[in-house]
DNA sequence: ATGAAAGCGCTAACAG
DNA sequence: CTGTTAGCGCTTTCAT
C-alpha cells in the first residue's frame, strides 16, 4: 500500500466555506492585511489548520504580477566557495523572503544554458549568479529579461559583487617571487569570459618582474581536469619550483599529483591556491591561499539584490571587495 | 542609470496576437501537442523569439493542477555528502524535469521547519529530503501533504533510500577492536530521530565485545560542535586511543583537536570517519572511513521519486544500500 | 487545423 | 469590517 494522501490540497475557498466568510477575508487574514476582526482571523486560522490549508505561493505571485522568489545559480556545489556564497546570501535575505530557488550546475557541463533558463521560467524576481560561464554579452542579454547580480565575477553593465582578483593574483605571484622562485607556473581555469583575471594578473606580474609566465589551463573546473594540468606541469622537463593555481581545488589536485611523483611540499614544490578553503587550512595541508571572503561576497550580493528589487532604476552596482593572501607552509624559499 | 529592462514579459497572448492566431495554438506549439501545422508552428516560434517570450512554468502548473517541480532539501551544503547526493539526484532526473527547487538548511538551524514549508508552498510535486532533522512522526505528517523521499535516513511509512548505517558503524568499530584498541570512543551527532543508528550500532558492538561504550554527542552538525566534543574526549583523564566519529566532518575536527594537543595520528590516536569524503582521501589525511555511496544514494532517490510520481499508490519504497569500510592510515594497532 | 470559453488559486480594486 | 468582481498566464474540454 502506498501512503495515504489528501486528494486535493485545501484552497482559500475551502477555508472560506468552512468558516462561512468570503475568500477575500481568508486572503487578508493570511497576509495579515488590516481590516479583519480578530475573531474572524482566529476562526480562519483554526479552519485552515483543520483543513491543512497551505498558501500557494505561485498562484499568489501570478495574481500579484510580481515575482517574490529569488534565484541563485551556483556553478559548482562541490567547491566550498559556492557553498560559502550560498550561506552569505541566505544570511542577508530577509526571513520573510525564504523563497530561494537554487540552480546548480555541474562544472563539467560547460556553458549550461538550461540552468539560468530554468530560473527564468520559474519566474524568479532576480537571479544571483555565482560565476556564470557564459560570455559577458550573453549575461547582459539575460539581465534584460530578469535582473542579475553577478557574484565573484564582474560583468560590465550588470550588478556585480566580486573580489579584486587582479590584486589577489598579484599578491600570490609576488609572494612566490619574493621567495626567490623563478620557475613559477600558473595552473589556470578554462578560458571563459570573466574567469581569466587571475591568469592575466599572474602573467603581468611575472613579466613586470622580468620572468616569463607559464600558464597551463585546465579543461574545465573539475578536480580531474586540475590533476591533468598539474601532471603536464610536473612532468615537463623544466619542472616549476612553484605553482600558483586558479583555486584551492586545483591546488589540492596539484598537491596530489606532486606527492604521487614523490615530490615534497614545500621542499620540492611551493604551492599557492585561491579561496582559503577549510580543507586548505587543515593540519598537514597548510595551503598558502588567497582569501576572497566568499561568505561576505554572498551577503553583499544578497543586499544588492534587495536594493535592485526595491529600486529597478538605481545605478548599476559595482562592489569590489579586497582579498587577502594567507601565508601557510605550502610555500618556502626556492631551492638553491 | 539602471539597466533597461522589458516592462512586461511577453505572454502567450502577445505571441498569439503577433502571429494572428489564438492562444491555444501557441500553447499547443510550445508543448508540441499534435494539431498544429508546421507553418503555424514555425511562425509561432519566430514570433516568440522576436518578443522574447518565455513560458511561465508556475502558471502552467496552476492550470494543469499538477505540480511539475521536485524539491530537494539538503541539511548542510557544507558537507560534501549532501553535495554528492545533489549530484546523484540531478543525474537520475529526466532532462525535461529541470525544475529542481532546492532548500538548504544550515546545520545550526536545529529543526528548521521553514525549509520544508517553503518547498511545500512552492508547490513542488515531491520532496527529496536528505536528512531532515524532524522526528519520524513529523516527517510522516509532512508526507501526507506532499510525497517525501527520505534520503540517508530511513523513516518508517515514508519512501526511504539509505545506507545500512548499522552495518557501517559495526564495521568501523570492529576494525578498531581488531587493532587491539580498548578505549574506543564515539563522537556522535546530536540526538535526533533517525540520526542515532551509528551510535547505537557502535554501542552494541562494543558491548558485544565486552567493552564499555563511551559516546560524546556534538551539539549540532557544525565543525565547531565537533571540535568541542573532540576536546572533551581528548582532554579527559583516560583519553581514548581511538575515536569513531559520526561523519568525516567530525573526524577532521577531531584530527585538528588532536594535533592542537600534540597528539599524532595514528600513533597516539586512531581515527575512523564516516562518508569517505574527498578531503579524507587526501595525502597526509588518509582517513579511514565508511563509504555510504552518497552519489548513488542520490540517484536511487531520484528514481524512487519518479516512481512515486508516476504511481502514487505503489508500495512504500525501502532501499537500503550497503556501505563499505575503506581502511587508510589514520588507524593503527593500539599502543602497548 | 484552429478557436472560444471556463477555470486553476490567488490578489486587488471597489462597493457596501 | 466584509463581500463582489475582474483578472494574472496558462491548459483544456468542446466546438467549428
Amino acid at each position: 500500500m502506498g501512503p495515504d494522501r489528501q486528494l486535493r490540497p485545501a484552497t482559500q475557498s475551502d477555508v472560506a466555506r468552512e468558516v462561512g466568510v468570503s475568500r477575500t477575508l481568508v486572503s487578508f487574514a493570511f497576509r495579515d492585511a488590516p481590516g479583519v476582526s480578530d475573531e474572524t482571523k482566529q476562526a480562519i486560522f483554526d479552519a485552515a489548520k483543520r483543513l491543512g490549508y497551505r498558501p500557494n505561493a505561485a498562484a499568489a505571485d501570478l495574481a500579484r504580477k510580481h515575482r517574490s522568489a529569488v534565484g541563485l545559480y551556483l556553478m559548482d556545489i562541490h567547491n566550498e566557495v559556492y557553498a560559502d556564497i550560498l550561506s552569505g546570501v541566505r544570511m542577508s535575505l530577509p526571513q520573510a523572503r525564504n523563497r530561494l530557488i537554487l540552480s546548480v550546475s555541474q562544472p563539467i557541463d560547460g556553458v549550461d544554458p538550461g540552468a539560468v533558463d530554468s530560473l527564468i521560467e520559474a519566474r524568479v524576481g532576480i537571479i544571483i549568479a555565482a560565476t556564470l560561464l557564459d560570455p559577458d554579452e550573453r549575461v547582459r542579454e539575460l539581465a534584460q529579461i530578469v535582473p542579475i547580480v553577478s557574484v565573484a565575477r564582474p560583468v560590465p553593465g550588470v550588478d556585480s559583487v566580486y573580489s579584486d582578483d587582479d590584486a589577489g593574483a598579484r599578491a600570490a605571484t609576488e609572494h612566490l617571487l619574493s621567495l626567490g622562485h623563478t620557475r613559477i607556473a600558473h595552473l589556470g581555469g578554462p578560458d571563459y569570459d570573466g574567469h581569466t583575471v587571475r591568469r592575466r594578473s599572474y602573467e603581468k606580474t611575472m613579466r613586470d618582474a622580468g620572468m616569463v609566465p607559464w600558464t597551463v589551463p585546465a579543461d574545465d573546473f573539475t578536480q580531474d581536469a586540475g590533476q591533468r594540468a598539474a601532471a603536464e606541469l610536473l612532468d615537463s622537463v623544466d619542472r616549476p619550483t612553484a605553482i600558483f593555481t586558479h583555486n584551492d581545488l586545483f591546488a589540492l589536485a596539484a598537491r596530489e599529483a606532486a606527492y604521487a611523483r614523490g615530490l615534497a611540499i614545500p621542499g620540492d614544490l611551493s604551492l599557492v591556491g585561491y579561496d582559503n578553503s577549510r580543507t586548505g587550512r587543515l593540519h598537514g595541508i597548510d595551503l598558502t591561499s588567497v582569501d576572497l571572503h566568499a561568505v561576505e561576497l554572498g551577503s553583499v550580493a544578497g543586499a544588492v539584490a534587495m536594493d535592485r528589487l526595491n529600486n529597478p532604476d538605481a545605478p548599476i552596482a559595482d562592489e569590489r571587495l579586497t582579498p587577502e593572501l594567507v601565508v601557510r607552509s605550502s610555500t618556502a624559499p626556492a631551492p638553491m
